[in-house]
DNA sequence: GCCGTTTTCGGCCCGACTGTTTTCAGTCG
């Protein structure tokens, strides 16, 4: 079976709640688990990297040790450091580290007092009452494991970020209506435009006196105050989504913002930068001794950090730092430098409006133009077009520019790649297109050499413009297929085609890591929203936030390239 | 376990809230 890098990232977490029950050296525990998000945010397959012999310890935290258990893991599929942990420690203890309110002392006092090894002995152990009387415990915490257990709160549901986005809205207008407050945002990874986020956090400036918290848990939609204090709370809303607010001063506001809009890491980082200057980073400011220097704005906290400002979908600890300091952080792409979309559908396969709505809708958006890229015929779930009736659309686009103002629609498709890499429509019937948007659809199972020839040879036809949604994955529904991005980006560069970044926020992909390899081999990517309605052009903004979070700036973009630019571009190689 | 224009050892980020141990450990973000 082939090692994937969320194999290997899955192995050092677990290694990493293992240490942590055994109480070994927090550093090192956080050096797993360190490892672990680097691997596992890697757009590069390491098994890829080491047949191609690169060096793994060039990867921020990853030394001679952790290289060395990468080898062995994809050498063998085992790691013998983590099969020895757990011998020493229950196989399914782990789970237990992530019920909520439950930390590595106490795990480890559950086993070793009661024995409770899995859940199912936690719940049991919680319900006789056994609980209450371990040190450290009591009626209270017991009541609340059993209510997290019997919820399954244990398995930490993540949300797709469109999922939470209106309810961050509603809630922000809500607490901006709170007496004394001044500025309120949405920080945390939704702020970061992660494809899902965890819970939302949200950081509120307010004067002395404020009814703030008050307003906050008692909004409407919350269903249960997990933790209240002064200037901190807690709430879960019917949706099963947490909230966390965070009330500062604000002198405060602009440490807060970046405390909590985070990454860990990028705080972590950060903090890290102030110490070695002698000083101290927290979420109230940048502190010289006991004298705040900086904290009422974002700006203001990197500055004194000796930094410009960072954009928070760059805050991972990914290179930003590094990128900051040497003055050559990219000017981001933004919703407003979009001029068209390249894939979109109507009635005439399974889109809901026609031709006409959906380009009306375009213009309404301030777009210049909108490429109709239809399924083909493999794909007869949806009704997708044969040659004629592709013919006969082009017919209907032609007459239909001749009328509309502001906006031009352009010919395309969106063809099936089939299996042997051949396109599902004849070369003749997509020369009359402006772009060919290809795709898979099927077998999406293949191994991954097979699939990655699959594309390469779907590639080389010379109509083919546009590779659609790249690696096939729906956020946490369907994983993405096995491919080889780095060989697809490097075809797209020799042949001249282009790579989607899907905005449909189940999605997303190309995935940050594969926009970021794109803008270093010089491959043009192109945001498209793969509208079927006339709503789904507002899902553009999901794709500039991925965008953004892969380095790519106004000019990596195809389609914010003017319209007779964009046509140049799409015509070198047809 | 990693890392280094304060280097190969000795560091490694910081604070709020909860519940219970009446002075704070554990957990969480």
């Amino acid at each position: 079976m082939p090692i994937h890098n969320a194999d290997i990232a899955a192995a050092f977490a677990e290694i990493g709640d293992l240490l942590e029950i055994q109480q070994a050296n927090p550093f090192r525990i956080r050096a797993y688990r360190n490892a672990a998000r680097v691997v596992g945010e890697l757009g590069d397959e390491v098994r890829a990297m080491l047949e191609g012999g690169e060096d793994l310890t060039s990867l921020p935290g990853i030394g001679d040790d952790l290289a060395a258990k990468m080898r062995e893991i994809v050498a063998t599929g085992k790691c013998r450091a983590l099969d020895k942990l757990r011998t020493e420690l229950p196989p399914a203890i782990t789970e237990l580290l992530h019920v909520p309110g439950l930390g590595p002392k106490r795990v480890r006092l559950l086993w070793q007092e009661l024995d409770v090894q899995t859940l199912e002995q936690l719940a049991r152990a919680a319900r006789d009452g056994r609980i209450r009387d371990l040190p450290g415990f009591g009626a209270r915490t017991e009541a609340k494991i059993l209510q997290a257990v019997e919820a399954r709160l244990s398995k930490a549901r993540r949300v797709k970020l469109a999922t939470a986005a209106p309810y961050a809205a509603s809630l922000v207008a809500w607490l901006a209506g709170a007496r004394g407050v001044t500025q309120v945002e949405a920080a945390g990874s939704y702020r970061r435009c992660r494809e899902t986020v965890g819970d939302l956090d949200i950081v509120v400036t307010a004067t002395a006196g404020s009814d703030v918290m008050a307003r906050f848990t008692g909004y409407d939609e919350v269903s249960e105050v997990l933790s209240q204090g002064p200037t901190r709370a807690s709430v879960l809303l019917q949706s099963g989504l947490q909230v966390d607010l965070r009330v500062v001063a604000a002198a405060a506001y602009g440490a807060a913002l970046c405390y909590f809009t985070g990454s860990k890491a990028h705080n972590i980082a950060l903090r890290r930068i102030a110490q070695e200057a002698g000083l101290k980073l927290n979420e109230y400011g940048v502190f010289r001794g006991t004298a705040r220097i900086a904290g009422d704005s974002e700006e203001s906290v990197y500055r004194a950090l000796g930094l410009p400002w960072i954009a928070p979908e760059l805050r991972e600890d990914r290179g930003e730092i590094a990128a900051a300091r040497a003055g050559r952080l990219p000017q981001l792409v933004e919703l407003a430098d979009l001029r068209g979309d390249l894939h979109a559908h109507t009635k005439a396969t399974d889109g809901h409006h026609t031709l006409e709505e959906m380009a009306l809708a375009a213009k309404a958006l301030g777009l210049g133009y909108l490429a109709i890229t239809e399924h083909s015929r493999r794909l007869a779930m949806a009704h997708g077009l044969d040659a004629r009736r592709l013919a006969e659309q082009c017919d209907e686009i032609d007459r239909l520019n001749a009328r509309l103002e502001g906006i031009v629609l352009l010919k395309g498709i969106e063809v099936d790649i089939l299996e042997d890499g051949s396109l599902d429509l004849p070369d003749d019937a997509l020369a009359r297109l402006d772009l060919v948007v290809g795709a898979v659809h099927s077998r999406f199972e293949l191994p991954r050499a097979k699939q990655t020839e699959r594309i390469l040879r779907a590639m080389d036809n010379r109509h083919f413009t546009l590779l659609a949604h790249p690696t096939g994955r729906v956020i946490e529904s369907r994983a993405p297929y096995d491919v080889d991005m780095l060989r697809i980006v490097r075809q797209a560069k020799n042949n001249g085609c282009f790579l989607e970044l899907n905005a449909h926020p189940e999605r997303l992909d190309l995935l940050d890591s594969h926009c970021l390899m794109a803008k270093e081999e010089g491959v043009l990517v192109a945001i498209d929203s793969d509208a079927h309605s006339r709503e789904d052009f507002a899902n553009l903004r999901y794709g500039i936030g991925q965008a953004r979070r892969g380095w790519l700036a106004a000019a990596d973009v195809l389609n914010t390239r003017p319209l007779a630019q964009l046509r140049r571009l799409l015509a070198t190689r047809r």
